[in-house]
DNA sequence: CGCCTGACAGACT
DNA sequence: TAGTCTGCCAGGC
């Protein structure tokens, strides 16, 4: 069995992520309350950094609070992120900051009540 | 064990 | 509204 991430932190903040349906996004400290861990967005920010591409996370659905995309480097720009995101649903100001409050993921909506 | 870094967040000016 | 400062907490040295 591979060593890769041992780190409790680390698997607890991807299976969280895993869950990110297409179509909605999760801030980085949402990520961290979700998986026990309030406060810690930073990390979550460094998990993504770090996520090993097997796990094949959706990381592009992880934004910050404020709706803005991540530094250049990342994602191979923030016009592609931008792009896949649009690709799946995501909708954004003219300004291009995300419609957070149309998106944003709440674990309740993965309820099926009808 | 101490100090710096970071794909953040929220308060403050 | 934008720019700055401080608090967070694990990882790397």
């Amino acid at each position: 069995m591979p060593v890769e991430i041992n780190q409790k932190f680390f698997n607890d903040i991807y299976a969280v992520v895993a869950r990110i349906p297409a179509g909605k996004v999760a801030s980085y400290g949402q990520i961290g309350s979700m998986a026990g861990y309030p406060g810690s967005a930073r990390e979550v920010g460094y998990a993504m950094a770090h996520a090993p591409a097997k796990r094949k996370l959706p990381c592009h659905r992880v934004v910050n609070s404020q709706g803005t995309l991540a530094p250049e480097p990342v994602f191979g720009g923030q016009a592609r992120q931008r792009a896949m995101l649009e690709e799946e649903g995501i909708t954004f100001y003219m300004d291009g900051r995300i419609h957070m409050e149309r998106h944003t993921w709440s674990e309740y909506e993965q309820l099926s009540f009808f």
